[in-house]
Parts: structure tokens; sequence; C-alpha cells
DNA sequence: GGATCTCATGTTTTT
DNA sequence: CATGAGATCC
């Protein structure tokens, strides 16, 4: 049994497998199989120490890993590993949480989970309770202070404000907090955070946890931050069976509370825990490796590993100057097509970058030169604002207390709910302490309820309470997906996005993409859909059956390999980031980016700067990166002015068949064909209708304008009357101007001279 | 009340 | 440049 397990792993590895009982420390070099230890670990103890897999709990930092370690250890085993516990940090804790909401003060177990987005909304909602100018106080600064906080477990009540700006976040946190709160939801950083807190003050709840996780696994354990460290220290208190995994210089996350000292933590923690170093890569040649190694060497302040590689020699290391970011896009196109001829696939290769920004010069490259490419970030699927408006009113559907997502579609469609009513409506579900969402659901379903809404304003309140109420009515019944064609339906959605722009057509796109992940979902419970979609990043949406370039941030990279590699924007304040000249720390970080890089790839890496590079719409010059500097000359070829490798430079191949982009998702599916063009019926005017006001002395009279008239506009000049109708109290004038084309006017704004009757 | 325009304003990396 | 927020116009 152990043997098959412990099968084709080298001698490192194999002590690592089957290492402890106890803490264990497992230092990986990149491409030195920490998969494979881990993996193997798992089905180590299921197999060997008969462990059941209900006791056993993995994490890791990312969706994809999650799942590529399950199917990994479940091709291991065959399949058994029910209630075996594996996932993110995130999404494990956030399933303790709900397992244990009753212990949650004023969270039940729907809480929602705030991205971004929510948070920003929330904080600024935060500043105006406070008073506070937005302008003065950015709320991304608050959110990060905040942020930082939580990481390192400071609630509001314990947050120290001891200066001015200190003080104001305190104030925002503390009203942030209250927010969240009262919306059932929690941000991410609460889910870590929540968690260890409910940990230490129920001391039944951490016994269960811990009898239950007999052993706690964790990946890239450099990248704990503070809450996730005392989580494991919390959760492993009682057995010590912790088995780490961990590369102090592939540590890129500090900027989000990482720290990879807590390798060192951990020894000092765990004074007797076995430590295994695991130096011998399989990925990469000679020559990148050594490449890598003389970077990262550069780092003070840790120790060096001995990494090595049975991949002898290997292509030198091609760098190469461009003039522009335009020409090294170029230039990155003409290689991928060199390479391809050379028997390389699209696939093969993937291209590297700081910042997201830089991938738009990519992206026309590649279209320019009619090549497929996969691009991993930038604008999230989920992020995109049609997605986030459907998941809103998803999210409103399970949850009517979150106001956030409420305030999104209250007018979204535009519905005739302007500011004006809105105000009226928080103001009165305010004084009913009830969120708007919520008060619009007693309105509708308790007529006697007295309110202060006037007709005109009563009419589009109701009709969208009358939804709310079907749709939360039928939501237990209905599937997922029903409810989402119900709510697209019902709120004109497709009439709204489709607005004959091109544009709207990709947006619909987006949404039958949301609706196949529903589709797809199943009779999965609403809870679980919306955490899902919360969770999920574009990372863990990567396909490696598409066989085009995948284009990515040095981030998004982490743990991925490639058998040619391309690092762009080598230059100084771009991969060195400008915000990170001056800390020392930062600068480590930022030489750590470019060794996880490097390391990504197995046979071939591509260095390339631009001497001259437009930020914000304006050209700069800039110098070569001082990690250029850092390689020794023997393992590059290249490096010089752009003139010099001009027989890279290869006439474009032809044969390319132009695949539509966007190849990282799924097809959207067939067209809902059955909405042709159903314009809403007019509103019923509500029983009575309130007497028209009478126009004011000085107010033009109905149909002043009549077909045909010439008239004359202060802006947009001399025009013919198309149609003229009387809108109650005004009259609605279309006109035709020679200069501006048809434009709809409302006659008492529009102060028209009429040239000729 | 809503659409359209202008202006400002800001970019690291992401669960 | 690209998005977003406020002002202006209809």
């Amino acid at each position: 049994m152990t043997q098959t397990i412990t099968d084709g792993l080298n001698t490192p590895q194999q002590t690592a497998v089957t290492a402890g009982p106890g803490p264990v420390l497992v230092l990986a070099g990149p491409g030195s199989g920490k998969t494979r230890v881990l993996t193997h670990r798992i089905a180590y103890l299921v197999e060997a120490l008969h462990v059941s897999p209900w006791h056993i709990m993995a994490v890791t930092f990312t969706n994809k890993a999650a799942r590529e370690m399950k199917a990994r250890v479940e091709s291991l085993l065959g399949g058994q590993l029910r209630g075996l516990t594996i996932g993110t940090f995130h999404a494990t804790c956030a399933r303790i949480l709900r397992q244990e909401a009753e212990h949650l003060n004023g969270y039940t177990r729907d809480f929602v989970i705030f991205d971004t987005d929510d948070q920003r909304r929330a904080v600024r909602q935060a500043l105006a309770d406070l008073n506070l100018d937005e302008k003065k106080f950015a709320p991304n600064r608050m959110l990060n202070g905040i942020s930082t906080a939580k990481n390192e477990l400071i609630t509001a009540d314990m947050y120290a404000g001891n200066n001015y700006i200190a003080e104001v976040t305190r104030r925002v946190y503390v009203r942030y907090q209250e927010i969240l709160v009262a919306n059932n939801a929690m941000d991410f950083d609460d889910l870590l955070l929540a968690t260890v807190l409910l940990l230490d003050a129920r001391p039944g709840v951490l016994q269960k946890y811990q009898e239950r996780y007999e052993h706690v696994l964790v990946d890239e354990f450099q990248d704990t931050n503070t809450a996730q460290y005392a989580l494991l220290t919390r959760l492993v208190a009682r057995h010590g069976n912790i088995f780490a995994v961990g590369d102090s210089d592939q540590s890129i996350y500090k900027w989000r509370g990482a720290d990879f000292r807590n390798i060192n933590r951990f020894r000092q923690h765990f004074p007797e825990a076995s430590v295994v170093l695991l130096e011998e890569n399989y990925r990469s040649t000679q020559v990148i490796l050594d490449a890598a190694k003389a970077v990262i060497r550069l780092n003070g302040d840790r120790v060096d590993k001995d990494l090595f590689t049975r991949r002898r020699g290997g292509e030198l290391i091609v760098v190469q100057e461009a003039y522009d970011e335009r020409e090294e896009a170029d230039k990155v196109v003409a290689a991928v097509q060199q390479l391809m001829l050379q028997g390389y696939s699209g696939g093969d290769c993937a291209v590297m970058y700081r910042t997201n920004a830089q991938s738009r010069v990519l992206e026309d490259a590649f279209l320019r030169a009619g090549m497929p490419y996969k691009l991993v970030g930038a604008t999230r699927f989920y992020g995109r604002r049609e997605i986030k408006d459907l998941v809103a009113y998803l999210r409103v559907v399970h949850n009517p207390a979150d106001r956030i997502s409420f305030d999104r579609i209250i007018n979204t469609p535009t519905r005739g709910i302007g500011s004006k009513t809105q105000e009226s409506l928080y103001a009165w579900a305010a004084a009913h302490e009830w969120q708007p969402a919520q008060a619009l659901l007693y309105l509708v379903s308790q007529p006697e309820l007295s309110h202060p809404f006037p007709g005109r304003v009563l009419t589009p309140l109701t009709r969208l309470g009358n939804l709310l109420l079907a749709w939360v009515t039928v939501r237990e019944a209905a599937s997922i997906s029903e409810l989402f064609d119900l709510i697209v339906e019902q709120t004109q959605f497709k009439e709204y996005i489709l607005d004959g722009t091109e544009e709207g057509e990709e947006r619909w796109e987006n949404v039958m993409e949301l609706r196949n992940v529903a589709v797809l979902a199943g009779d999965m419970s609403l809870s679980d859909f919306l955490e899902q979609v919360t969770l999920v990043s574009d990372v863990d949406d990567l396909t490696e059956e598409d066989n085009a370039p995948t284009l990515l941030t040095l981030h998004a990279a982490k743990g991925l390999e490639f058998p040619v590699v391309f690092i762009t924007g080598l230059e100084e304040g771009v991969l060195p980031h400008s915000r990170s000249l001056d800390e020392p720390e930062e600068l480590a970080e930022e030489r750590r980016l470019f060794y996880v890089g490097l390391t990504r790839a197995k046979d071939r890496v591509y260095l390339l700067n631009a001497f001259r590079r437009t930020f914000f719409g304006l050209a700069e010059y800039s110098t070569p990166s001082r990690f250029l500097g850092d390689i020794p000359a023997r393992l590059t070829s290249g490096g010089g002015s752009s003139g010099q490798r001009r027989e890279q430079t290869v006439t474009q191949a032809s044969s390319w068949q132009w695949t539509p982009t966007r190849p990282e998702r799924a097809q959207p599916a067939q067209r809902n064909s059955s909405s042709t063009n159903h314009r809403p019926a007019p509103p019923p005017a509500g029983g009575t209708k309130p007497a028209a006001p009478t126009p004011k002395a000085d107010s033009p009279k109905a149909a002043q304008y009549r077909t045909g008239q010439q008239v004359k506009h202060a802006k947009f000049g001399e025009g013919i009357v198309i149609e003229s109708k009387s809108t109650g109290s005004d009259e609605e004038v279309t006109i035709a101007f020679k200069s501006v084309g048809i434009k709809k006017l409302a006659a008492s704004f529009a102060n028209l001279t009429v040239l000729e009757k």
C-alpha cells in the first residue's frame, strides 16, 4: 500500500509524505513537486494510516489549486474521500461560519459575502453616515486600513485611533462593521477573522473542530497572514498534526497581509517539527534555474536553498529591448509565431506582466495578428456591471436585508424610482427599522399599512415590491436558473441591455453566460450559488485545452508552469514597480515576483523591456530593470537594442484561423427567442388619475408645435418638427435637426423659436 | 426623473 | 485612458 503511494517519489518527497506524526514543514522550491507531496500525503494518511477523510482538512489559496488537489487525490485513491475538507481558506471558513451561525452575533446562516465592490459601497455609506467627505478620506484608503486591521485580527473596538487619520479610520471601521451586520454580510477578511474569534469565544466549538480535523494540510504556507496563521494554530493546538508546504522565496502577497515570516514562526511554535527540503526541480532547464537562482540570491534575509535540475543546459534566455510597448507586444507575437513554426503550440506560451493595464497592448497585438489568446484576470467576469446587477437581484431575493445589493437594483433597469423616491422610501423604512427591500415587501403584502407615498411614487414602488414578493415566494420551489429567467424576464433586462450597440450585444452574451452558470448549478441552494459566485476568481477558470497563449499577471502565474514564458515590461518603475522603489522589503517582494515568473518556465524564457512606455496617455522614457542585470550574461542571448535580433522576426504566418476571442469561457447558450420586442405596457394609472396640474400662465399650451414646422434651437440650430404630442402638462416634440439629427425635446425647456408655420 | 456631457481623478498585485 | 461622479440639459 505504502509502496504504491510513495512510488515515483524521490527520497525527500517520500520523507515528507511519510513523516510524522506531529508538525511537518516542507520547504519546497519551485517545480519541486509540492502538489505531488501534498496529494500523496493525503493518500498516505488515508491508505496507510487509515485516517478517515472526514478527519482531514486541506487548505489552499485558490479554488483552482483546491480542485486540482482534489482531483489528484481522487485519482490516487479511487474516490474514497467522502467527507474530506478541501478548499480555500475563505471557503472553508465560510462553511464553518454557516455551520456555527447560531454563535455569531447578528448573523444568520444565510449571510452574504461582500466582494470588493460591495465593500466600497459600504465604506462610502459609512462615510456618508458619519458626514465625512470621501474626497478627503478616500474609500479605498479607509478600506485598506480596515482590511489590514482585520488581517491582523484587530476588531473595530480594538482599533487604536492614535492619530488623526487613524481616528477617522477607526470611526469608519466601526460604522462599516455596523453596516455589514445590518446587511447580514461579511467581507472576505471577516470570513477569516470571524472564524478565529468564534474559535476563541467558544471552547466547545473549538474542541469540535479540533477533534474533527486530526490532520491539517496547508499549501502555499508563505502566503498566510496573521488571521490564517492564527486559525491554523488554533485548529491544531490539540494534536499538532499540521503539514505545511511553502517557499518563502515565492511569497508575493505581502500587500494582502501575507507574511512569509510565518515560516520561521512555525519553526519556533513547533520546535519539534520535521523539516523537509525539496530541492530538486523537475520543471526548468539548468539555464533557467541558474538565472532564477542568481536573481533570488540577491535578496538578503533568506535561507539559500540548493536547487538543482537534471535538465542540463537548455536554450539561452532571450533578452530583447523594444522601442515602445507596442513594439514589445509585436515582438512577443512574432516570437510566438516563430516558436509555433518550430513545433510549439500556442498553448505552450504564457505572456506575463506586472500590472493588468499592460495586457491591453498585448491583446491588440494578438488581435492584429489574427491570433487567439487567453486572458486571465483583467475585467473579471463577475465584476462586470450587468453581471453584478443580476447577482444583486439574486442576493436581494435571498436576503432582503442586503441593502447594498438593493441599492444596485432599485432603479436598474430604470423604473421611475428616482433619487427623491428612493430617499422617501429609505426614510420610511428607517422609521420602521427595516431595510428598504423589506419595507417594499411589507408595503405590498400589508395593504393596511400607512405610508407617505403619493400615487405617482407608489406605482413604481408597488410594482417592484410585487416582483420581489413573487421572487421571494418562488425561491424555495424554483431552481436557480428558473429564478434567474424569471428575474430577467420580469425586469425586461434584455431590452435594457440590448440597446442596439455592439457593446450591448456583448453584455447580453455575458448575461447568457451567467445563465449558463445558473443552469449548471442545477438544484444547488441559492445560498451556495451566491457564495460560489463571490468566491471564484478568474484564475480559477483558466482552462488548459484551449490552444492559445495565456496572458496573465505575474501574481496570477504562481503555481502554473509553461514550456515558454515571456515576461514583459522589465523596466524600472514597472517590474520593480514604482511604488516599491523606496522600501527595501517591497523591492525584495518585486524580486520574488520576478523569480516566480522565471521559474514558471520549462524550456524557454523571453525577457522584454521597452525604451519608451506610455503611462496615463503620456510617454516616458525608461531604463531597463535592475533585475535584467542580475542575470549572468552567459545565460542570455540578444540583450541589446531593438535591431539586434532581426532574425527573430518572422513574416506573418498565414495559416491562422481566427477563433473568436474570450475563449476562456464557454459559449453562451442559445438565445431566448421568445421575447420579441414586447414593450412594457404602460403602467395602469392606479385607479383615479391625479388631476393634471393646470399649466402655469406662461407655460406653453398643449399642441403648440405641428409636424412640418421649421424651428430653431439655441444649441442645435435649425430643424423640422416630426411629431409633437402632449404629455399632460407639457409637450414632447420630436425634431430633426440639420446638424445633430433627431432629438426628442420637452417643449417647456427647449426654448424653441418658430421660424415658419 | 433621466440622459448626456464634462471634468476630474486615479493604477499593483486578489481571496 | 478609462472609468466614474457631478452638472447640465431635456
